[in-house]
DNA sequence: CCGAAAGTACGACGATCATCGTACCAAACT
DNA sequence: AGTTTGGTACGATGATCGTCGTACTTTCGG
């Protein structure tokens, strides 16, 4: 087995806005979404965030986001590597992530 | 007791995103949401509304929903009138609901 | 080769959630 | 007064969720 199990992403067009929202509804990932969007694009590994919680838990946060469409992740070596699909997020669902990004 | 025990609607400045987000996660209250927006700012009483769901679990996300600032309720006789607040929510967090509503 | 680093897998725990049924209540109508 | 109407209150139940610890795996650097 490797690094991950299966990294299955949904497809763009198959994105679920009740999934979303839900992935979004957490302060944990939401926490990790704004980082991501910080970086304008860029990608950011794991380890890179500062969240209030253990390794399991983080993993927990991540397979969420991913599952849910919000992110992209990819091994690179051992580590992973993610990466906001904020260009599919903005096909499907125009405007909800820059709302959600500019709240306070 | 009255008709309802409290009645509670938190302050426009006060609404929490991650309690909006969570509220909109489920595919009862988006039903509502949607319903609601499709009148046009009109009001709609809790029985106006075709929910696959029974008396009580339409009560509970209802409440959901007010508690999270997402409608407002207001008695009227023995019903209850919702209105979506709109207004209140555009100005916390600008474009969120528009991109909700305007999902797929 | 050995150990450190970065995650994942698995199982467990308590908390929250969505749903329901039954009982109840208050207002309106007859 | 009785009945209907529209909704709440109060559990209860099963599912999902967020959290963690421990064990494991894989890759990379000495």
């Amino acid at each position: 087995m490797g690094l991950v199990r299966s990294l299955h992403h949904p497809a763009a067009e198959t994105l679920e806005l009740t999934g979303v929202l839900h992935a979004l509804a957490d302060p944990v990932r939401l926490e990790i979404v704004r980082e991501l969007a910080a970086g304008g694009g860029c990608e950011r590994r794991c380890n890179a965030f500062s969240l209030p919680v253990t390794k399991s838990t983080r993993t927990h946060h991540f397979r969420v986001l991913r599952e849910s469409g919000v992110i992209e992740q990819r091994a690179e070596g051992t580590a992973v590597v993610n990466r906001l699909r904020r260009d599919e997020l903005d096909a499907r669902f125009p405007g909800l992530l820059d709302s959600v990004l500019g709240a306070g």
